[in-house]
DNA sequence: TGGCGACTTTCAGGCTGCTGTCAGGTTTCA
DNA sequence: TGAAACCTGACAGCAGCCTGAAAGTCGCCA
């Protein structure tokens, strides 16, 4: 995987998630490149795959268990995922189900040995955005591969990542952990002020901007008392008091 | 407020566009089905695919020259094109760049007899969405353009698991825990507008516009009252609200 | 054509939980 | 050690939401 940089521009996605906060605008690699969640654990073939795809540009995490694609794919940063259909630990069909269901969109394109219309017509009716039988040419592949990603661009899609925080601006959710929670509208506005710039210290000024009009007189802690809140729901130490500057997302280094 | 005929569904699209107050949402035939576009001049083979597509319940426009096609496509009211390559006034590639150079995103599926990699790849390049060869089976055909066709709308799945709920957009069925479940006509709006992005936040505007003719002044608090009805029959808890911002489908915690 | 039932819309009153404020406590730093 | 900065539990007020009820509308059928 290539080196992150560790500093802005943040437009691009991280996999495994980034100690320190990333903000995740697309599921382009930042180079250009798509990246690209490849399940497969047929060993030649996969090696045929990753270097193809690699060759042209984009970046490829090639996994080959049911078991660490789901948790890969729980946290949605991919542009686009190549899945077998036979895995040694479970079906492929079942795992695309479950992403569908739990509203995980991200293309994805079935590789498999299984020639049957019937195999064909069931991946793509389970939420299949292609399906390519073995063996396949690797050109027509990535044709496949751009073909269905290009639909797929142009989504919003802003998430920013810090620890284990997780902030989806675009679907207004946030979760610690990998568990959903709740905010209130004031709770959400102040923590979205927070990830707009992850790593970046917020005055109290600049939040109570965020939160009021232009003109209006607060005289209370209200932010003090918006970042208590917040922390009680997402943890202590999420959030950073910098004393006498102001807050910033992510624990203390 | 001017509602919308309660029937037939709110979910289609009119071709050629509508009178004003209806809701166009996709390029829908008006009773659930897709308005396709074959281009196709091999009598035998559009006749088996149009009767095919058009028994699938889809409404289909056979055009056999370049020319016509062209013509129909510059108004931009189909939801699936699928073009044969080799036409006798002309190519199938020119027509497809053409298309795509104007802007028209309309998805299209190439149909033909060529066979090489090569013209697969120039396909994909040149806009098309999937391509088939000659011959293909007729139930691949559907699933393929359905895959196409809901990664355009930006619904990746037609089918929505949430918990114990299924929602099926396609077949206008709503079960929970298994037990088919009876929707209204609005009810069913309300939830197929809040299942087509899951997880999504949906704002009460937006299902408002989804309920009611463009411009319609909102005077009540329908929205309410249907996510309230909605609530009773699907479980108390599979529809969030989130205060100030709108509903989402799915329990918050 | 009229009656019927299902669906839609509106309204009002009640309820929930969000919000801003404050006070008293804790932490940090000079 | 004192002052400044910050934290947090509690609470009243209220905006936004929920829901039962009733009137209105529409399509169906005899």
């Amino acid at each position: 995987m290539r080196p992150v940089p560790a500093s802005p521009p943040f437009e691009f996605c991280q996999y495994p998630p980034p100690e320190v906060g990333y903000k995740v605008t697309s599921c382009w690699d930042g180079t250009g490149g798509l990246r690209v969640l490849l399940i497969e654990d047929d060993v030649a073939l996969g090696e045929a795959v990753r270097d193809h795809v690699a060759g042209g540009a984009h970046a490829v995490d090639w996994m080959k268990t049911i078991d660490t694609a789901a948790s890969a794919l729980s946290t949605t940063g991919y542009g686009l995922v190549l899945l077998d259909l036979r895995l040694p630990d479970g079906s492929g069909i079942a795992l695309l189900k479950d992403i569908r269901a739990r509203g995980i969109t991200t293309p994805v394109i079935i590789l498999t040995a299984h020639d049957q219309i019937s195999d064909r017509i069931e991946g793509l009716n389970s939420g299949a955005d292609d399906y390519l039988v073995k063996p396949f040419n690797l050109g027509e592949l990535t044709a496949r591969m751009l073909a269905v990603s290009r639909r797929y661009e142009g989504r919003p899609v802003s998430l920013v990542r810090i620890g284990d925080l997780e902030i989806d601006a675009a679907e207004r959710r946030v979760s610690s952990a990998g568990e959903a929670i709740a905010l209130s509208g004031r709770e959400w506005a102040v923590l979205d002020t927070l990830s707009a710039r992850p790593g970046a210290v917020v005055s109290k000024a600049q939040i109570e901007e965020a939160l009021y009009a232009f003109g209006s007189e607060i005289e209370s802690n209200t932010v003090e008392v918006y970042v208590s809140r917040l922390r009680r729901k997402l943890g202590r130490d999420q959030i950073a008091t910098l004393r006498g500057v102001g807050y910033r997302l992510g624990r203390e280094r």
